[in-house]
DNA sequence: AATCCCGATGTAAACGTTTTCAGCGCTCGT
DNA sequence: ACGAGCGCTGAAAACGTTTACATCGGGATT
C-alpha cells in the first residue's frame, strides 16, 4: 500500500537500519551512502509510520486534551495556548470534547492510550475524586481547573487552574466600592468546579463587606449566551432589581447585555454588567465588557508546558509546586460605570489582541 | 512499565489471542473463559496499546486537522463540528495550527503519517497548487476553502467549501438595495483564498450595477480585528467617506464597529456595517452584525462526513460531487440599518445559539 | 607483521497488538 | 466404532520501525 523503509533500503541497496540511520540522523554514515538514501526517499515520498515508530520508541508526540466543550472564544484561546507550546516541542494535540459525563471521558482516555504521551484533562463538571479513578495509570496528565488533588496520591498527576476564587472577591469588591448593594450574580452550570469557586467568592466578599446574600439576587446560567439572557431578564423583573450584574463568565454577560439593550435598559447607567473570562472579544462588545482576566492562552500554554516537562521534554524544570494557581486581574472598561466615557479615536485593543 | 495484554492473558491462564478475541468480541469465546479475562483485565485496568493497534490494523481511528490559525470563534466552532461527526464515528481529532507557510504545513502533514486514517486540510494562505504537493499520497484528504482542483488528477483528494463569491455578491447586493453607493471594503489577508473570492463577489456585484470599483474605499484588513479597527479608520477618515462598510469576516467587523463607535459615529445611522461568516457572537454585538451566515460548524460535520465516507466508514455514500459547495445565507440585523429598531424584550437569538 | 581498534554497515530482536492457521477434544451421524 | 465436523483455544506471523549487537575492513600501534 504506502511505501516503507524496506522499499527505499531496497532501491538504495543498503539495510533498514541504515535508512533509519540516515533519516533520524542517529550515527553517522557515509555521505555518499546517505546521500543516496536521502534521494531515493525524496522520490519515493517516502514518510515513516508514526504508529510503528511510536510502538517501539514507546513516545507518540501528542498530547491529549479532553475538553468539556467547544462552544465560544474561551476554548478556541485555551487550544491555541496548548496548540502553541506543544508545537514549539514537536508535539500535535489529540483533541476530544463534549465530556461532562465519567463515561464519556473514560471511554475517550482509554482510547487514547498508545496514541499520546500524556494527558490534558479539563473536566471542571466532574468531581475531582470521579475523575481521577478515570484516569490511566502511567499516563502523565494534568487536571486543568479542578479541586485539591490528594497530596502525593498520584505522583504522575499535576493540577493547574486559575485563581476563580480570588478574582470573584475582587470583582465583587470593585462592583462594591462603586457603591452597589444590590448585585445580580448569575451562576454558571450546577456541579461545576470553575462554576462554584466563582460563587463561593462572590459569597465570601459579600459576607466580608457584611452583606447578607440574598437568594433572588442569584441565578442559574448554564455558562451559555442564551442562559445569561434569560437570567438577565428574570433578575431585572424582580420586584427590586439589582443595579450591577455580576456574571460568572463571558459569554453569560454577552447574553446579559444583549437582553438588557432589548429591555432598553441602559448599561451601566441603570445596571452595571461585568464578566469573568476576559475572552478576546469582551473588549469590542458595548459597552465595553468590564472582566475578570483568565490569561486563557497562558493556562494553556503553562499546562501544555508543566505537561512535556513531566515528559521530560520540557523546559527546563520549575519548581514542582503540586498544585498551581495562575493569578487572574481585574480588567476595567465601560460596562461597569467606573469609566464612564471612553476616550474617542483612540485604539484600546491593540495591545491585547496581540498578547 | 505499563499493563499490556500477555499480563493479561498469563494472569487469567489464557493465550494472548483469546484476550484479543474477547476484548474485540472478534470471535465467540467460552463464557467462563470470557469472564475471567474480563475481570482480571478490569483488576489491572488494561487498555489497549493504539500504536500497536494501529500499526496491525492499519486504523488509527483519528482524523488529522491542519488549521491556519485559531483565532476567534470561527476556528472552535470548525473544530467543535469537525469533533462531533468523527466522535460519533469513534474518531479522535488530531489537531495542528498555524500554518501559513508550506514548509511548516509539509512537516505537520508528515508528521501526522500513521498517527490519522485521513487529512483534514484548511490552508487557504497557500496555493491549491502548492498545496497538492504537498500532500502524502495514499491518504485520504479533505481540503477546504480552496479552489477548484484538476479533474481526476489527485483520487482521494475532495474538495469542499462555501459559495464566498455568492454570499458577497448576496450581501453587495443588499446594501445597494438600501440605497448605497459608497461601499468601504474591508478585505482579508492578502494572497488568501477565501479573502479573494470575498473581494471578487463585492467586485462583480458592483459592476453588475453598472459601479466602478473606488481603489481608496478598497483597504486591508488581515481578517483579524485590531486589522478591521484599523481599516474602518482609514475608510472613515476619506475625503468622502463610505456610507457602508462591508467586512470580510466578522472579526473585522467586530473592530470596525469598536472603531466606529471610538470615533462616535453611530452604526447604522451614518454609516452601516456588515460583516462575513455570521460567527455565533454576530448576534449579540451592538448593533446585532448584519453578516453572511456560512454555517461553520456544518462546514466541519460536512467535511469530516466526506473524509470519514472515503475512509468507508461515513454515512452511505452521498454522490460524490468532486467540489462540495456550501450555500451562504444573508442574515438581516440591526447593523445594516434596514432594521431600525430591533423588538424590545424579545430574545432573537435562542434557534441560534443551539442549532 | 600481528594486534587492536574504530568506523561503517548489516542482522535480528523487540515494541503490543490482530489474525490466520493448526490442534485438540467432543459430539454426532453412519 | 470411527471419521467428519465443530467449538474453542494456542502458536506464530505480521505490521514498520529502532537499536543492541555482530561483522568486516583497514589503518594505527607495538
Amino acid at each position: 500500500m504506502s511505501v516503507t523503509m524496506r522499499d527505499v533500503a531496497r532501491l538504495a541497496g543498503v539495510s533498514v537500519a541504515t535508512v533509519s540511520r540516515v533519516l533520524n540522523a542517529s550515527a553517522v554514515v557515509q555521505t555518499d551512502t546517505r546521500d543516496r538514501v536521502l534521494a531515493v526517499a525524496r522520490d519515493l515520498r517516502f514518510a515513516p509510520n508514526g504508529a510503528a515508530r511510536s510502538l517501539i520508541t514507546q513516545r507518540t508526540h501528542a498530547l491529549g486534551v479532553i475538553l468539556p466543550d467547544l462552544h465560544g472564544e474561551f476554548f478556541s484561546e485555551l487550544l491555541r495556548g496548548m496548540d502553541r507550546t506543544a508545537q514549539r516541542h514537536g508535539h500535535h494535540l489529540l483533541v476530544s470534547s463534549s465530556h461532562h459525563e465519567p463515561e464519556g471521558l473514560a471511554i475517550a482516555v482509554r482510547a487514547m492510550r498508545g496514541h499520546v504521551d500524556g494527558l490534558l484533562v479539563m473536566a471542571p463538571d466532574i468531581p475531582l475524586a470521579t475523575l481521577v479513578e478515570l484516569l490511566p495509570g502511567g499516563s502523565p496528565t494534568v487536571l486543568l481547573n479542578c479541586g485539591e488533588l490528594p497530596a502525593g496520591v498520584h505522583p504522575d498527576v499535576r493540577v493547574i487552574g486559575v485563581d476563580n476564587h480570588g478574582g470573584a472577591r475582587a470583582m465583587t469588591r470593585h462592583l462594591l466600592a462603586l457603591g452597589h448593594r444590590r448585585i445580580g450574580f448569575i451562576a454558571g452550570a450546577a456541579h461545576n468546579f470553575d462554576a462554584a469557586e466563582r460563587e463561593r467568592g462572590h459569597r465570601d466578599e459579600l459576607a466580608a463587606a457584611g452583606l447578607a446574600p440574598d437568594d433572588r439576587l442569584h441565578v442559574r446560567g448554564a455558562f451559555t449566551e442564551s442562559g445569561g439572557w434569560r437570567a438577565a431578564t428574570t433578575l431585572m423583573k424582580l420586584a427590586e432589581p439589582p443595579s450591577a450584574i455580576f456574571c460568572a463568565n463571558d459569554a453569560m454577560a454577552i447574553g446579559a447585555l444583549s437582553a438588557l439593550r432589548g429591555a432598553a435598559i441602559t448599561v451601566p447607567d441603570e445596571v452595571a454588567v461585568v464578566g469573568f473570562d476576559d475572552i478576546p472579544v469582551a473588549q469590542f462588545l458595548y459597552p465595553a465588557l468590564t472582566s475578570v482576566r483568565v490569561g486563557i492562552a497562558a493556562l494553556g500554554e503553562r499546562s501544555a508546558s508543566l505537561l512535556l516537562h513531566s515528559l521530560g521534554e520540557g523546559p527546563s524544570a520549575t519548581g514542582a509546586a503540586p498544585r498551581e494557581v495562575l493569578p487572574t486581574a481585574l480588567v476595567i472598561r465601560g460596562s461597569c460605570g467606573s469609566r464612564p466615557h471612553p476616550a474617542l479615536g483612540k485604539e484600546p485593543v491593540l495591545e491585547l489582541l496581540h498578547s
